[in-house]
DNA sequence: CTAAGGTAGGTGATGCGTCAACCAAAGCTC
DNA sequence: GAGCTTTGGTTGACGCATCACCTACCTTAG
C-alpha cells in the first residue's frame, strides 16, 4: 500500500529544481533578446520561423499542428500578426471555412533580420555552456521524457 | 573572420529543438494539471510552496529575491492572491515602506493540498521516464547551463 | 436529399507577465 | 536639516494564453 512516496528523493528533487530554474531562465532571456533586438514576441518568432520553413504559406490548420498549439491561441496570434503586417490571411477556393496564412515580405524580412541573432544568442547562452556529449545527452534525455509523455494520460 | 558560424550544427539543432519541446510540453502539462486540480495557477503554486518553506511570512521583497521575479510581477501576484485569499498583505513596524506577505489558513490548506498531487505528476511525467543517471546528468547539464549564463551579459 | 456529426476557424472574457513610470519612506552627505 | 540617492513597493497599459463557446462549412449514412 502507498506504493510511490510523497515526495521526491533529494537527487530527484535537486535535479527537478536545476532543471526548472535553468530552463525558466534560458527560455525568459532569450524570450526578452528576441523582443529587443527585433520588436517581436518569441511566438512571433517561432510562428514566422515555421511559416517561412514551409515555403512561407500554408493552411491555419496545418500551422497549428505544425506549431504544436491549440488553434485558438493560433487564431489570436495570426489575428495579431496581421495587425502588425507579418501576415496576411486569404481565404480558400476550395474549402469555403478555410484560411490561407501567408507571410507577407515584411514578415520575410523580420524573420531574416531575426534568426540569425537569435542563433547568436541560443549558442552564446546555451550551446558554448555544454559539450557535444552534453548536447547529445541532452538530446536523448528530452527525447526520452518526450517519448514517456506521449504514454501517460493527460 | 566571420569567427561564428551562421547556424547550428545539425546535431546542435535537433538537440535545441528536442531540448526546447521537451520543456515547453511539460511545463505545460504541469502547469495545467495543477491548475484542473487544485484551482491554482502555476505561479500561486510556487509562491506558496516558497512562502510556506519559509514559514508562512516574509518581507516582501525577500519573497522576490526567493523566487527570483521582478517586483512588478510579485505585486500583481500577491495582489491577486490575496483577493482571493490565499495570503494577506501586513504593514511593516520596523519599514514605513515595507509589507510582510502572510500564508492564510486557507493558503496552507491549498498548498498541503496541492503539493502532493503536484508531485506525483511531476514524478509520472518526468522522473519515472528517467533512469537515476539520466537525472544526474540532467542536473549536472543545467546547473552547468546556469552557471554559463550568469558570466553572460544580458 | 437531408439530417447528423465532424472539421475549420473565430470570439470574448479573464488571468498572467512585462515594461515603464511612479511614489513614499529611508538612509546619506554636506 | 536640506537635498540626494537608494530601496520597497505599486500602478496602468498592453500583449499573450487559456477556456468555453460559437458559426459556417463539409461529409456521409440512410
Amino acid at each position: 500500500m502507498d506504493a510511490t512516496p510523497r515526495w521526491l528523493t533529494p537527487e530527484q528533487k535537486a535535479a527537478w529544481d536545476s532543471f526548472i530554474r535553468m530552463q525558466e531562465k534560458l527560455v525568459g532571456r532569450l524570450s526578452r533578446r528576441v523582443q529587443a533586438d527585433s520588436g517581436m514576441s518569441a511566438s512571433d518568432y517561432i510562428v514566422l520561423v515555421k511559416l517561412t520553413e514551409a515555403g512561407g504559406r500554408m493552411r491555419f490548420m496545418d500551422l497549428v499542428k505544425l506549431v504544436e498549439w491549440e488553434k485558438s491561441r493560433m487564431s489570436h496570434q495570426v489575428g495579431r500578426m496581421a495587425k502588425r503586417g507579418l501576415v496576411a490571411k486569404e481565404e480558400c477556393p476550395d474549402d469555403g471555412r478555410g484560411a490561407f496564412i501567408v507571410a507577407t515580405p515584411a514578415g520575410h524580412e523580420a524573420i531574416e533580420d531575426a534568426a540569425p541573432v537569435h542563433v547568436d544568442h541560443v549558442r552564446r547562452l546555451f550551446i558554448d555552456a555544454l559539450t557535444q556529449e552534453d548536447l547529445a545527452a541532452l538530446a536523448r534525455i528530452s527525447n526520452r521524457v518526450l517519448a514517456h509523455m506521449e504514454n501517460q494520460p493527460d
